[in-house]
DNA sequence: CCCTACCTATCGAATTTATCTATCGAGACA
DNA sequence: TGTCTCGATAGATAAATTCGATAGGTAGGG
């Protein structure tokens, strides 16, 4: 009995199928099988009833669930004992992180960690993706929060969460009714970037390229703040991440329209990592926080990159 | 973090040493020291304190080890709730066991082994250690109790209990009030012995070997009880495993004796197992039964020979 | 009735990991 | 200052893990 086979049932009991567990462990589905014929062979019972469609708990597979659970959460709750001990002794986390990020969504985790381990300092540098990579790179940061694509092999990264690129239109905007819109009638509308070598400005050139036209672009800016503001103005529209315009959207300062062919317009959000360092407790600490907050599940072993 | 880790872990701080850790464990010290160092690493802090003479536990061990405990304690649940649910299904137990052991031991085994599952129905087979090691070997049983030497790489063993053979004199005989007493004490005596071909009897023909002289044999009997009536009704002397005459001694129908030069000779019984055989799980309730019995500790993955 | 989609099992190769034996080095003890 | 004990390390070998590719088998749609 390992705990990586305890993992992988736990998982395949949760998601009734050894594909879906594969795919929430990091792994390839025979991966997950071998670790579930391993965990069978050795408590000399079958765990899973092999469907079709899935897979359903036997018996054993059944009074083995509450145990495993309990194993599980022993070992989180071990290693939280430990690095609570590590903690306490202070020390400082040190994270990259893109400007949106550190905008929108660093503000709530690091006041969440800082809650959770208030004598551990806390230093953020900020840049553009590539930016960020390279301070990862250069051990000048422990972690960094960007997105992809990665440049370097030497990075390894965690997907935190997804978000959209939604376009926003100011409110009583003539496209600001409509259930969905084109590229079509996008094209003809003043159309306002935010810096075009900010990352997610390549999702939607891809959109643009896709759709054969080309945006009346009117205003460059160089923040996403900015553009955001000159949307909110009646200076034009935008296509922005969601998370940017999350309060202006609740506020009715702006309207989001769906737009045809943009339903795959995502920018991911990665923590990443160099490849082979050790982790310090601060950075699994902080990880466990991100963990917490988006609802990932890390599986044991996955940082021993 | 892994099972294996925290058991060695555990083992390490119970005998605060690497090599006696390795000992209960079955394994080499260095493989001990890989693991502590794998943990150590996993969690990024030092478990240990390495001193001279053994090692003590840091803050940080300090703080994993109840929550080690209860990994291991929910785990050994998990086993037990499994072969349980296994167990009320029914089936059959089949061991071979050694003439001395299915008198004197097996009885209490099952006894004990039958009260936790009743259900499971229970076949023994006896014959001489050679005997039993082919009934294993046969897969005529599942398990083998019986003593060293093994004649077979294909028969792999877990010690049980060592024993030690005794001198037994009826009450009043001249040397029945000795402190102790020596090889040439005993030469002149009249000495009864059991089947010269039974397993015990090699170990007293090494300690008349060392000793350079014979004992005088004036009577040869075909079992280990019929040699101890013997010595009751006061015929001779014998140097018997010490639970045979378990009882007799309490009852003061004989007197033991320490011999000069046979404080090492000690018989071991071993429960055997066909290498490479699949355990199955009314054996591994066999196992559990025994292991508690005994105050044998079976670490994770002992038995996946 | 067949076809497609989905799901798990198996195979072989490449890689990684674990274990052993032998040896080293540091500190305690006499 | 030897000698002993204990843990760390090195190198070799054996074993386990993982992956990509593929087989096999059942349900649902046309």
């Amino acid at each position: 009995m390992d705990i990586q086979e305890l993992e992988a049932f736990w998982w395949i009991a949760q998601t009734g199928s050894f594909n879906r567990a594969a795919e929430r462990l990091f792994l390839t589905q025979p991966s997950v099988t071998a670790r579930i014929q391993a965990l069978e062979k050795d408590l000399g019972q079958t765990l899973f009833e092999r469907k079709p469609r899935g897979v359903r708990l036997t018996d054993a597979g059944r009074a083995l669930l509450p145990h495993a659970e309990r194993v599980l959460q022993d070992i989180r709750k071990a290693r939280q004992a430990l690095r609570e001990l590590e903690m306490a002794s202070g020390g400082t986390l040190s994270v990259g992180s893109a400007l949106t990020t550190s905008t929108y969504t660093l503000p709530r985790i690091l006041s969440r960690f800082k809650g959770q381990y208030p004598s551990v300092d806390v230093s953020v540098r900020t840049g553009r993706s590539q930016q960020v990579q390279q301070l990862v790179l250069d051990d000048t940061v422990q972690l960094g929060l960007t997105h992809g694509p990665l440049s370097n092999p030497e990075i390894l990264a965690v997907p935190l969460y997804n978000e959209s690129i939604v376009l926003c239109v100011p409110p009583g905007h003539p496209l600001a009714g409509r259930s969905i819109v084109t590229a079509e009638d996008l094209a003809p509308e003043p159309f306002i970037t935010a810096d075009r070598h900010s990352g997610y400005w390549s999702l939607v050139e891809q959109f643009w390229a896709a759709s054969g036209l080309s945006p009346r672009v009117t205003m460059e800016l160089d923040s996403i703040e900015a553009a955001k503001r000159m949307v909110v103005a009646r200076l034009g529209i935008g296509m922005l991440p969601a998370s940017t315009v999350e309060l202006e959207l609740a506020k009715k300062e702006l309207v989001s329209v769906p737009v045809e062919g943009a339903e795959y317009l995502v920018r991911e959000t990665l923590l990443i990592h160099r490849k082979g360092k050790v982790w310090s407790g601060i950075a699994n600490a902080f990880l466990e926080t991100l963990a917490a907050e988006y609802g990932v599940e890390i599986p044991t072993g996955r940082l021993d990159d």
